[in-house]
DNA sequence: ACAAATCTGTTGTAATTGCAACAAAGGAGG
DNA sequence: CCTCCTTTGTTGCAATTACAACAGATTTGT
């Protein structure tokens, strides 16, 4: 890992606030070890045993699911400072469920958590904050999803919307917010159709529920 | 907290390698109180400052989600030994954003487990273990959501069924297996009509996709 | 300023779903 | 053996969705 990595990796949750010596010294106790990938290339295969979390630290990265016949689907993305496997890295016993793929040029950093987790962890007082930090993330993450789940467990595309639409009303504390996707990546989010999603919105508006303009959207109650 | 209490809590995965005399010791680091509650009860509140985990003793603990209008989701299901809420204890500057509910009379232990994580773990040895539980706990709920999602983000209830088998006959590693799930338990899961799953499952069996009798299922390639 | 590309809304149609109602099969308990 | 209750499968219908195709609006690049 050179310079310019770890400039851009103390800027990331998993290593917030650790000084640089402390950085160094941590991914040397990581084992980190930093991997250019062109576009389109494999980065995990599904059934690798996993012991390294990965961190994008530019690029775009894919993490896909495969199906029983080879269907590929997408169920994630990973920017910069973005983890992924985490959940496999630090869950014993369990071997990968997903590939990851590069979806442009780029760099990805590997570190393998479970020296720090399940070694003695006053061995290096850094330990503890990097396990705090990596709890935060899962944590968050699992908000993340939690609230997806809640949306997607909807039956219809109009309660989906109203879904996400009340809760980030709720998030935002008003009833009058921007949403930071445009038309094609919500119905991404909400796993609907485009179209179907954008005509069940204008019906909303002409039945003045909601309101909105671009990306500002607005509950009447 | 009683003996009868810690006989139940030291099988839980996040006191998992501890003996009794270190979970009594935790237990007072972690400022543990248990409560008790009446069927239909609300046991947290959406909007509260969170700095507890929950941990179902005994009984039945429904997390639900309240949108806009306030109609009321379920999400989750917390049995004995489950932990609920744990997103939240675990993220700082987030408030509660769902409601727990005794399904039945239950018993409820809480634990300020951000006391653990923020101050110096050095001070007790057994926190370091604590620690790490909690992560696997995160974890490992991050890959179960993260596999519900994979189905719920299917279109269609033949795709989601698809997405739920593949993945049991890949886990199971047999294309034959049994589900744990009984039909209206596997459409809750799916988040799908049950009758319109059943039909569903038929036309897949008479197209020659797959066999199942009762809870055990082939996939016919 | 212009052309090209992207984003958004609209419409029609075929396919799929949710829902309600009902029948058949099995289990539990008297 | 019989009754009650639960589970599962089936069917018809109304509602909703996915999909494709297109047009207008907006953005981007030159």
């Amino acid at each position: 890992m050179n310079n310019k990595d770890i400039n851009i990796i103390k800027k990331t949750p998993l290593f917030s606030g650790m000084e640089e010596d402390e950085i160094e010294h941590m991914l040397g106790c990581l084992s980190a070890v930093g991997r250019n990938y062109r576009k389109n290339e494999t980065i995990l295969y599904p059934g690798d045993p996993i012991n390294s979390i990965g961190m994008v630290i530019s690029g775009r990265v894919l993490i896909l699911k495969e199906d029983f016949w080879g269907n590929r689907n997408i169920i994630n993305e990973a920017l910069h400072g973005d983890v992924f496997a985490e959940g496999y890295a630090c869950t014993q016993g369990v071997e990968l469920g997903i590939s990851a793929v590069a979806a442009e040029d780029s760099r990805v950093m590997f570190m393998e958590v479970r020296r720090v987790i399940t070694t003695c962890s006053t061995a290096c007082a850094y330990h503890v904050r990097l396990v705090r930090n990596l709890l935060s993330v899962l944590a968050r993450k699992n908000l993340l999803m939690d609230e997806k789940l809640t949306h997607l467990t909807q039956r219809t595309t109009r309660e989906k919307l109203l879904s996400y639409l009340s809760s980030e009303s709720k998030r935002q504390v008003s009833a009058s917010f921007e949403i930071p996707y445009n038309r094609q990546q919500l119905a991404d989010y909400l796993s609907v159709d485009r179209s179907a999603m954008s005509s069940e919105l204008s019906r909303m508006r002409d039945e003045g529920i909601i309101s909105f303009e671009k990306n500002r959207f607005r509950l009447l109650i």
